[in-house]
DNA sequence: ATATTGTATTTTGTATACAAAATACAATAT
DNA sequence: ATATTGTATTTTGTATACAAAATACAATAT
């Protein structure tokens, strides 16, 4: 059995799992006790990990009243998808400055097992576009730059694994991302990537009008 | 006496003083129960507090051996920079979407006291252009905009309460931004406040060359 | 003199005890 | 029947005890 330096990470891990498949619910409250109990450990390191999920936005701590899982409105997720939008762009802009092969050959290998197929695995499609977009950020060496972009986790919450727009879509839009930072067009490549974000936000802001309007 | 119901709090505030004012200095090694005492708290609730200046970048915990107060390195400096490029730059283009009018009122208020001033005041000028510039991400109303941008922190971390360029060249470029966004420019205002930064930024980058050169 | 080993001390990580606050809910008044 | 009060229970926040790991440092070997 693998052992730890410090619990509350598999803790932590833990509880992002219980949240991606439904153990917890949006706007459950966490009875620390009880959880602490449930995975067999105290509420110190159980408390450190909420801590961190509290820094992810996906918990909110209420002084004395408790934890609660975050319930995301409309608005909120609009709100990220504008922060994914400045991040993955300047992302875009920095790698496209650097043009290192190994990164655009990683970025590459994300879609090429999707080319010129007549049906695509929506499940292995969603991964590979998840895998993309956290790369852009890994991929620039900005430490703190991937510090603050947490919100592949978000996204997982929200969508669950599923995708905003299909891959007839955007399957083109991503190579086209891969080319711009490939030829050096920074202007380009951030443009781009801004886009791909973008129509994926107006797409959520119009499904939220219909919604409200029904 | 002000009672508060989460005692993490204050701590995490006067721990941010502490960093500040170089009570704790760079690279230090934070002995919990040191600092517990010198508070007159327990390891707990300072564990809290240290935990969140962990993801505010500015405490570096490594299992086992301690919380120690990160080191900033120049390509981080530099890398912050770029961060903030792209979410300041972001929060302008919305405020310049929106044109509201307290909004602005409130960014020009940051700045009128120095106008057709024959001598600014230096600590004064530093005060107000960090008021801008966290003015510029928390008027947009985003949540989790506000959430990521921790950089006024570090700012003030590293280049102390000073300024990396004097208010002759800076006060005309915040007077433009302001600009762009009441006549309602997303573009141009996104565009001036990424110029801004990033002629910090570049002085920056050349005052590191020239240190390694000598 | 320097490197290595072993022991004592310090410090962290976790569990737990306890007080204070929040909550649930029954008893009473209107 | 609904609102209000008071009490019991639950839950949080903090302090603290203890084990395990890390560190400091003296004793010994080379």
């Amino acid at each position: 059995m693998i052992e730890y330096t410090d619990l509350s990470q598999p803790i932590y891990k833990r509880l992002k799992e219980m949240i991606r498949n439904g153990e917890l619910k949006q706007g459950e409250k966490i009875i620390q006790e009880k959880i602490a109990e449930e995975l067999g450990v105290s509420r110190t390191p159980l408390m450190k990990a909420l801590l961190a999920l509290e820094n992810e936005y996906l918990v909110e701590s209420i002084p004395r009243r408790g934890m609660y899982l975050r319930v995301l409105d409309y608005k909120e997720i609009i709100d990220i998808y504008v922060c994914r939008e400045a991040l993955e762009g300047m992302a875009a802009r920095l790698l496209a400055n650097r043009k290192d092969a190994s990164s655009i050959k990683q970025l590459k290998a994300c879609f090429t097992p999707f080319l010129n197929k007549e049906r695509i695995d929506m499940n292995a499609y969603a991964e590979a576009d998840e895998k993309f977009h956290s790369l852009l950020i890994k991929l620039t060496g900005n430490a703190p730059l991937d510090n603050i972009y947490f919100f592949s986790n978000i996204h997982d919450k929200v969508v669950g694994h599923g995708l905003v727009r299909t891959p007839d879509e955007t399957l083109q839009e991503h190579f086209k991302i891969i080319d711009a930072i490939e030829g050096g067009n920074p202007d380009k490549a951030e443009k781009l990537v801004r886009e791909h974000i973008n129509k994926s936000k107006e797409l959520l802001i119009n499904q939220y009008k219909n919604q409200k309007s029904e």
